[in-house]
DNA sequence: CGCCAACTTGACCGCTCGGTCAAGCCTGTT
DNA sequence: AACAGGCTTGACCGAGCGGTCAAGTTGGCG
């Protein structure tokens, strides 16, 4: 899964034949299809462990305080720190995001992520440190800043992830308006 | 082209066939390679196209206004009302970014538009209307919110263009947080 | 009308793909 | 030693791909 993982980022899924895959890790097509159904399963298979793995990054990083507003920063940076560890895998979630049959394991993980940043969005209103707006919107805005920061600064422009951890938090926090 | 955007954004660029796309407008094959020298020619021409569509539709919105702060809401207006008209472009850009060979082409494009929303934001530093931030964090900053609202929100729950783009200025100009 | 060039056709080509399977290997059990 | 079953091999298959091209067809011009 490594290695298909690092195949698909830098060739494309189409263009990654199994027997590319197999052939690069010295072993017979056969064997593959022992472990897998199918070249789509693999993918599927990939793409949910990543998911999975970036969660368990977050959950660890925002353990070690209760505030939803520092929570919120804390997952920001743990997920660009992940993003900036991962590049391939980023590649892998918006090609799945562009065909029919990936798409429904692609939205269920952004769900699940989306409702984990929205907890304590809402929690954050509740308490009245954060502006009465749609959790949900606020939510995927988060999420949207942090993929786009990620894709273009830390995958396109290598630049240390601390650097655009803290634009990230900042623009989500305070808006980019001089006192509001 | 036309066509052939809609059958790439429904099935995918790589199992979309030439084949099926001259069938579907029932023409020879011929005559597809009469116009086009390849299929990835067909794509980097739609991509290229949509590109420019979508800059002149914000170009022609912003022009109502000199204001740097309006132009970027407005801004971000048109493209989330140009988003919501053209789901099937979404789809290819975010494909695109998944092949080498199409990158380029995108990276140019998403250049010219974050240097577009640059301007403004560099000039609404300069009249104190916008934190000192680095433009280029808040460019692409702004980017991200709103492709990221219009994929959620347009393009899975088609919800209207006017409250999601509502959502995407408050959250950019003001943030999250109760005044800061 | 004849002719030329722009355009159109679809059978065809070489190739690679995802997936299959008969055959064989390796290891633990009896 | 015999065997059984988990595991591995790679030649092979039918299908479908992107792209080619010889053979038309069409419409405008002299």
């Amino acid at each position: 899964m490594d290695y298909a993982t690092e195949r698909f980022a830098e060739n494309g899924y189409h263009p990654t034949s199994v027997a590319e895959i197999v052939s690069g890790l010295g072993v017979g097509k056969g064997v593959f299809y022992w472990y897998f159904d199918s070249k789509d399963e693999l993918f599927l298979e990939i793409l949910k462990q990543s998911q999975r793995d970036l969660r368990r990054h977050q959950h660890a990083a925002i353990a070690e305080t209760d505030d939803p507003v520092e929570r919120i920063a804390l997952g920001i940076r743990a997920t660009l720190e992940w993003s900036s560890a991962h590049a391939d895998l980023n590649r892998l979630v918006q090609f799945a995001a562009t065909e029919e049959r990936f798409l429904p394991a692609l939205r269920r993980g952004q769900e699940v992520a989306a409702g984990d940043a929205q907890r304590h969005v809402i929690e954050g209103i509740a308490s009245g440190r954060l502006r009465d707006l749609d959790p949900a919107y606020i939510a995927h805005g988060i999420i949207g800043i942090t993929a786009q920061l990620a894709r273009v600064f830390l995958h396109e422009q290598d630049q240390p992830w601390e650097a655009v951890a803290d634009a990230a938090v900042s623009m989500v926090l305070e808006g980019i308006l001089v006192d509001s």
